[in-house]
Parts: C-alpha cells; sequence; structure tokens
DNA sequence: CTTGACCTTGACACGGGCGTCAACGTTTAC
DNA sequence: GTAAACGTTGACGCCCGTGTCAAGGTCAAG
C-alpha cells in the first residue's frame, strides 16, 4: 500500500509516517515511480509505535520494539531491549510524579500561607 | 544596580533578566549611557520570580504575583489574581499527576505482560 | 489533453526559557 | 592610551513531533 492508505489506517499523518522513517524507525521499499510502498506489517509497526508515544515514550525509545517486531516477534516488547526501556521509563515516570508532588506541596503551602481561608484537599 | 549585580544577586543570567523584561516582568530605569538600572525591589521581584518557575509556573503565570508586589504587598502571593493562578495551577498539577498515573500502569502492564518475571512494584 | 488526487523532497513555524555569539558603546583601572 | 570588564541590541540554536506550504512528478478518469 502507498503513504495514504497507511496513514488511513493508523489515524497517523503522512507528515509523521515521512518523520518516522527520516529517523530510521520505519522502512519502505519503493515503486518504481519513487513511491512509497508499504506492508501489512507496517500497518503494526506504526500502531507500536503510535501506542509507546501516547504512553510518553519518546520517538527514539521506540526503537527497541521497533527492532524487536521486525526481528519477528509478535509483540514488540518481547525483547530484552525493550523490557530495559519499559523498566528505565517506569523510574522516569516514578521521578515526575514524585516532582509533581513536591511542586503540588509547594503550591499548596504558599497557597494556604497567601489564603489562609482558602481550603486545599489533598 | 546594574544588571550584572542583579544577576549575581538573585543568580540569574543577565540573558533571562533581559528577558523578563522583554516580556514586561520586569522593568529597569536607564542611566544616562544607556544601562538599566534596578533597585532593592528588583532583587525580591526576581526571586519571587524564580521561586514560582522552579515550583512549575510558565512566566506568563508569574505576571500577577509580580504586579501584586509592584502595587506594593509584601508578598507576591496576596492579591486575588494570585490565588486564582495558585488554584489554577493545583489543578494543573493534580491533572498531571493523574495523566502520569495512568501512564505508570499502562506500562507497568504491558511490562507484566512482555516479562512476566519481572516484578513491578506500586 | 485536462483535471484532480495522490506522491515526492525541502523548508519554515511552533512553544519556552535560555545559551551564546556578533558587533558595538561605556566605564574603570593601569 | 589602551585593555579589560561591563553594558547594549539583535539574532540564531536547542528540544521534538507535527502542521503546513511550495514546487514539482505520477497516475487514473473523463
Amino acid at each position: 500500500m502507498r503513504i495514504g492508505e497507511l496513514a488511513e489506517r493508523t489515524g497517523v499523518s503522512t507528515r509523521s509516517l515521512r518523520y518516522y522513517e527520516q529517523h530510521g524507525l520505519l522502512r519502505a521499499r519503493r515503486s518504481t515511480n519513487g513511491y512509497r510502498s508499504y506492508s501489512e506489517d507496517d500497518v503494526r509497526l506504526v500502531s507500536e509505535i503510535r501506542a509507546l508515544l501516547a504512553i510518553g515514550f519518546k520517538l527514539e525509545e521506540t526503537r527497541p520494539f521497533v527492532d524487536c517486531l521486525r526481528q519477528g516477534h509478535s509483540t514488540g516488547g518481547s525483547c530484552a531491549a525493550s523490557v530495559e526501556v519499559y523498566e528505565r521509563k517506569l523510574s522516569e515516570i516514578d521521578q515526575e510524579i514524585r516532582v509533581l508532588l513536591n511542586r503540588r506541596a509547594e503550591v499548596a503551602a504558599q497557597l494556604s500561607q497567601a489564603c489562609p481561608g482558602c481550603f486545599v484537599r489533598g
């Protein structure tokens, strides 16, 4: 299929698909006219990328998952490198949560000082 | 005092001070030679801005606090507009925390599926 | 042949706060 | 006098994924 159909089937803009390719995450055969040509596997691959981006992964972090799929695994997360990224991401998220909790406490403290009558739940 | 001294006393780069001025948060008198001239009050003002930025405020969101200080209040948070920003910020932070918690759960779920032996605390 | 839908590459814009450099004026110290 | 340290404005870069536009090639339908 061509890029337009892949875009439609995955819900991803052609701009993004070309961007993924530019960064080596998506590879396309080329037709004789120069058009990109994709297979069914690429639909899954793009879906995997989007699913990861949706839960806060950076594009670069999806690379191990993409490689994993290319190596024939049914799931992008089945490889050791992917598991490592999962675990690293977990700790990053935990760290961000800690930062936000600290910020929240700080803001709440300042608010209650500036406005003693304001009740701050939490 | 001139910009270099203000930068040193507040620990803020001159670049940042000019940036704040460019966005109307900091105002400087000008000496005859064109140099910016600051007062003691500006030290407090810059400190207020930095304290707010440090807890996740956007620069624009510090404006009510700055205005509040300019109106003679001893604390930037003593004005109604500031309190509103505090409260809005609190709910924004809460929302971000919820998003991160959802992401964490999602990542943990995918990890435990990809690697059943991996123990995920939380 | 023309129209229009599709494809190609390349490039600019965004947001946000700041680093950093250029090119130049001023003041201070020697 | 001159060098160093300071000041000025203006501009570009960064991150990062995407929108959007430009200028063109390709193909199917009429």
